[in-house]
DNA sequence: TACTAAATTGTAATCATTACAATTTAACAC
DNA sequence: GTGTTAAATTGTAATGATTACAATTTAGTA
């Protein structure tokens, strides 16, 4: 059976075409991408899709934790495959975000103050190695 | 002197009063407020303050690091004075963002990247103590 | 094959933030 | 103190991501 019906299978999700092309989207293509940047990829060989079809299998995406939403660069929501714990960093010249492979140490000691912990995001923000070297 | 006007004339910000009501509303209040929140109380006392200007001294403080914003909730910014490394939980029902009081141990770790790293951010969110015993 | 709840679609609305032009003011020289 | 000027403030309009909603279509099941 296909990777991604597999997927929405396991997680009691009504298998849709858009849902597949979102998913298969965001597993493959690890930039972080906006809903725009998704929609307008996935548009030119699926005329009839929808941008609010795009947010709302984003949205029931991020529901049962197979992808997650990136609030790191304040104007728009990026997104994810959810792949474990891992950092961001987020390029404020060339706005690109990059995986930090980084587990945080400090998941035990969140537990001390009594919150339920669903998410754990590490927001790092700079100027990335390229744009470093390119602006000297 | 005053204390605000001093780090405002230390960080050679020209001094205003609407940047002196601003700063002074976030050093008093750690609620994390939204730049609306912040136009809304000091409109009250300051009847001829814009809202384009709380925008502006909070793009202002923000760039001199007096403060930092947080993109936590994802759909507005919330400004905190900045004072030292601490993570942020942010409850997805009373919408509540609590200072958590944790140093991040990976900060040695970013180095090796060879980004230049300007902001560190952790966020951690679910469902704060208030509203677990609310809910039940 | 028919049924039904759920998903998709397109349009319109919302809301935080930014752009911009006119007015006012802080800081500085005299 | 007064005059000058660049910068800050103000109000309005524009932008852009996201959401609301109603009509249509479809996936999953009997």
């Amino acid at each position: 059976m296909d990777k991604y019906v597999k997927i929405l299978k396991n997680n009691h999700i009504k298998i849709t075409p858009q849902r597949l092309v979102v998913l298969e989207y965001l597993d493959k293509n690890c930039t972080h991408p906006t809903a725009d940047e998704i929609y307008s990829y996935l548009k030119k060989k699926n005329p009839s899709l929808s941008k609010t079809t795009v947010y709302n299998a984003l949205e029931t995406l991020s529901k049962h934790r197979i992808i997650q939403s990136l609030t790191i660069s304040g104007s728009e929501l990026r997104y994810d495959i959810d792949h474990g714990m891992h950092h961001h960093f987020y390029c404020k010249i060339c706005g690109n975000v990059i995986d930090i492979e980084l587990k945080c140490p400090n998941i035990e000691k969140m537990k001390q103050f009594g919150h339920k912990i669903d998410e754990i995001h590490g927001y790092i923000k700079g100027i990335c190695k390229n744009c470093l070297k390119r602006e000297g």
